[in-house]
DNA sequence: CAGTGGTCTAGACCACTCA
DNA sequence: GAGTGGTCTAGACCACTGG
């Protein structure tokens, strides 16, 4: 039942596949547009919409007057999936519980919670993802109430945080650091893990412009959780 | 010395900003492409172009004789810088050292490494990523000399094998594990590391087609690493 | 059925940059 | 200066799907 592919699609498969095989290495110079249109019997913008997409995709670099190129560095980043935890337990096919362990408004206290809320206050959150009741997750969480007043009135005791923050808050901006640090005592405990386990740990700040939304840092014991990126060319060989 | 906009881009750009701004909220229906050709003042093409490539950066979703929405989750994913572990060090303005700790070639033992090399024969290789002359990281390579012949001639006592891989090997595809992880015994004396200390492990196994390239476990300290990740809207705000 | 997006054409003008 | 890609037009036909 597969539809039948554009002829943009076409071509940029068939480059593709020059590319991805070996065939037209890296810094090989692919035939003009001109030619392409001849060899497609299409029209100029087929060809470069077509072209466009693999630039998009890393797999070319255009240049004025010179050509197209085979970019010299292919995939240097990934796509990675960052989880809301909630759908990603429920994808597991596991019951999803949440444990709010703390919820408190304050004014914001150090270097980073000040760098977040600013002059305003902060909403400042600790609860526990479970998975079929087991401690899967810690989190972490501080929202600026200057940036998202609409979250002094969430109770976030059926709710995770991250779930209704995607729900309502518009970001544009976002960086996730990923590390692995030994459980302390009392993460540990709340882990039902062994002090010292590893764990990955998340930590992202989320931005709307200029404005600071909220940071966050989720513990994961590293038994229960891998994080998985993937490179998918546009169509599978 | 910023070059003027193409009407495509301030299109996307306005467009983007009422998104990213909650002004259009999730779900919203944008004005169909005919009023934008209207609005701007362009040809359907154009507009359609900088839909397009909103769609493709996963803020709009379109449905025929429907309309283009907004869609309902922004930003499952981001973009993660894959390392290269060399260039990394580097970057870092820190002396790049390379300890070969063994190379073989034999045949494959085990399902994993039968996956990798099927009926041929496999490279493995262990070695050790110094910066400053300080281990950064543990490597453990299998690179299946079928699909790779030429890797048997390569000493990879002086280049690591992902640089080695990177500028000699197309691929068209790759899949990056995540995970947290105490170094066993051997592991930790080799970082020098206290046995238990958690890590940060990366797993990628690699094809180009069908064919399977290669597969790697690093094993980097987890004080001494971490993985950033980032989205990047098209434009600035 | 009719409105919407998906794709495509056969041109055009311009900016860039290599030779 | 000439070859290349970047962008744009004013149409067109089709596939899909919601009312």
């Amino acid at each position: 039942m597969a539809k039948p592919p554009s002829l943009q699609q076409k071509i940029r498969v068939e480059i593709e596949r020059k590319i991805l095989s070996g065939a037209w290495a890296p810094g090989f110079r692919i035939p003009v547009e001109h030619e392409l249109t001849a060899r497609y019997g299409c029209s100029r913008m087929t060809v470069s919409h077509a072209l466009s997409s693999l630039v998009q995709a890393g797999l070319l670099v255009r240049r004025k007057r010179g050509g197209s190129f085979v970019a010299e560095q292919h995939f240097q980043s990934m796509v990675l999936a960052i989880p809301d935890i909630r759908a990603d337990i429920l994808d597991r096919g596991a019951v999803y519980g949440l444990k709010l362990l703390s919820r408190e408004i304050r004014k914001p206290k150090g270097d980073v919670e000040i760098w977040l809320a600013q002059d305003g206050n902060i909403i400042a959150l600790d609860c526990l993802h479970l998975a079929n009741g087991i401690p899967f997750a810690l989190e972490h969480r501080l929202i600026s109430l200057k940036n998202v007043p609409e979250a002094a009135e969430v109770k976030f005791s059926e709710e995770p945080p991250g779930s209704w923050l995607l729900g309502h808050v518009a970001w544009s901006q976002a960086e996730n650091r990923i590390t692995a640090v030994s459980a302390d005592r009392a993460s540990a405990k709340l882990l039902n893990l062994d002090v010292g386990t590893a764990c990955l740990n998340l930590e992202r700040r989320t931005w709307r412009g200029a404005a600071r939304i909220t940071q966050v840092r989720q513990l994961f014991p590293g038994h229960l959780f891998e994080l998985v990126a993937k490179f998918n060319p546009a169509m599978p060989m």
